[in-house]
DNA sequence: GATAGTAGGTACCTACAGGAAAGTATTGGG
DNA sequence: CCCAATACTTTCCTGTAGGTACCTACTATC
């Protein structure tokens, strides 16, 4: 062996995945990179199904995490903007890695179903 | 507006997070790439953490997605292979972008450090 | 004084993912 | 006759993420 793995994982970029890929964490990033600046009800009504307490939980998160930055206007009503960081923003070649595999979707689609075809065919799984 | 926005998901590259980043198929993959086919138990060994059931789940589904492929050999007691296909190697720049990323975690942490911080020394969060 | 509008917070509840543990089929070996 | 080994499968159970619904503070406007 060349050198040892830590025994939980075997996987160094599993960090990373966890900061970026946690659930609803990829349409927000998304969003304030590609359309700029948000308030809390723009951010909402672009991800519609988002309830109001977890895409609080999540951008408490991203700003702690320094991903977004929250910028507070203590006008009446309140304001409260949003926005990406230079952190935030480094993750772009990423995002378009990942925007440029989705060409590949259409191959899964084929593998499924020939997956499904062949389970449905009688092929006995041994 | 150039062209309207799905209402659903303002984020193209969900179905390619769904596919990839879901539970456990960062580590099965990273391990399949890295150090090539496995059998069952020398994943299950190699991801400590995972119980045979969701390796199964997993291993399943990423079959049917066409990402790995199973090879049975009816022997006594049974062999069953696992390597990674070629629509899954074509992640590979992908993972590696991720892990070209994983440099800046350094910064997360210092980020966290001074919310935490900053949340601790009475700063109120109006 | 009722209402609207913003940016959340809180209490409660449920569904589902995932964990634990035992079972299954097969056959060679002691 | 029982065990070992492999690759799961099945059953049962629990934790927690996330959803629903309602509440807060603040002021301007009607």
């Amino acid at each position: 062996m060349t050198h040892d793995i830590p025994p939980e994982q075997a996987c160094p970029i599993a960090p990373v995945v966890d900061l970026v890929f946690s659930r609803w964490t990829t349409p927000i990033l998304w969003a304030l990179h590609e359309y700029g600046r948000h308030r809390f009800v723009e951010l909402e009504r672009r991800i519609s199904t988002i309830t109001p307490k977890v895409l609080t939980q999540r951008l408490r998160q991203l700003e702690r995490d320094g991903l977004v930055v929250r910028t507070y206007h203590p006008e009446v009503p309140p304001r409260v903007e949003y926005e990406i960081s230079e952190l935030g923003r480094s993750l772009a070649p990423l995002f378009a890695t990942l925007a440029g595999w989705s060409g590949n979707l259409k191959e899964v689609e084929r593998a499924r179903e020939s997956y499904d075809s062949r389970q449905h065919a009688g092929g006995r799984r041994p």
